[in-house]
DNA sequence: GGTAGACCTGGACGC
DNA sequence: GCGTCCAGGTCTACC
């Protein structure tokens, strides 16, 4: 008989609007149950892997249900690595904060980004999503989880920072990227990506956008979306989709750099909240084109989300 | 500082 | 079923 956790959270947490608020949710190794509403992964532990269901059926609380007993060691790890994922750390006043800079999404209770359970993750999904259309992402996130993750695990830097490339490319179908993916899994292995100083209130956006681009495969795009998942909100990701965005939804014309401009501006007014206002609108758009984000299956999304749907 | 071209994959399209 | 074209963000070389 597995484990059974019950994870405290923020008193407005609602797992199915919160987890299915970010494309991350349908990449491997995450699994949503559209008829449950519950979410399932496999998480690194002390001792290997470990499969999680998480749900919610009281507000405040989720259970994590583990296909395997977890040692009291692996019980903290698990804590975190949820928390983590589910941005428990953001409590409703930090939500507060955000409806009152856009009360746009007040009366629903957006507030929250999905994520990874670590920052590791985090950015090699960046990574696989630049350049590449939706359907592409997917699969390699899909393969690195099955031939380089233990037990369907998303696999550790550890994994990959001694896999060949030829083995990203081959298998895991990443493309030109293995080079940089196997860079980056160097770096965090080697202890080289300082997690707290990136983390740290005290850091400023600024100096970690500016690391974040020195890093290999990042730039503007991808460092921005990274500051997003690190729970830095004062600036944009831009990429083809906001620019799509920017003509579509909200009317403007011009050359791509002079929407970027505007779209710059058009955010400003949301502050530090700036992207969450920004993927809140794009991810209405999407809701309207392929109806709430909870039906959404992982193997349909991945040929239903491209470019000639929007 | 700005920009052209290469990088790789998979979907779309034409035959 | 096959071949070709194209989209997508980053990096390097060059002006």
């Amino acid at each position: 008989m597995g484990s059974r956790l019950t994870i405290t959270t923020p008193s407005d947490y609602d797992l199915t609007r919160d987890v299915c608020s970010y494309g991350y949710f349908v990449l491997a190794p995450n699994l949503w149950d559209t008829k449950k509403n519950t979410l399932t992964r496999q998480l690194n532990l002390e001792t290997g892997p470990a499969t999680v269901v998480l749900s919610q059926s009281l507000r405040g609380k989720l259970s994590a249900v583990f296909d395997r007993k977890l040692e009291r060691t692996e019980q903290t790890q698990a804590r975190a690595q949820i928390s983590r994922m589910l941005r428990l750390n953001e409590d409703a006043s930090h939500s507060k904060a955000f409806h009152k800079a856009d009360p746009r999404w007040k009366k629903s209770g957006r507030a929250r980004l999905f994520r990874s359970p670590t920052l590791f993750e985090d950015v090699i999904k960046t990574v696989t999503s630049c350049n590449v259309a939706w359907p592409s992402t997917v699969n390699m996130n899909k393969q690195m989880c099955k031939h380089l993750g233990k037990g369907g695990c998303f696999p550790t830097e550890a994994r990959v920072s001694r896999t060949r490339v030829g083995t990203l490319r081959g298998r895991c179908r990443v493309g030109y990227r293995d080079q940089r993916i196997l860079d980056l899994a160097k770096l965090f292995h080697k202890g080289e990506i300082d997690e707290a100083w990136l983390e740290s209130p005290s850091t400023d956006d600024t100096d970690v956008f500016d690391f974040l681009k020195t890093l290999p495969g990042i730039g503007p795009y991808a460092a921005g979306n990274i500051m997003m998942l690190l729970g830095r909100y004062s600036r944009l990701a831009i990429d083809t989709e906001t620019i799509r965005h920017g003509k579509a939804a909200l009317g403007m014309t011009g050359t791509d750099r002079q929407i970027t401009k505007k779209l710059e501006a058009h955010y400003e007014p949301f502050g530090e909240f700036k992207f969450k206002s920004y993927w809140f609108e794009l991810w209405t758009f999407y809701e309207t084109k392929q109806g709430p984000s909870e039906t959404w299956d992982r193997e349909e999304t991945a040929t239903a989300f491209t470019a000639a749907n929007f």
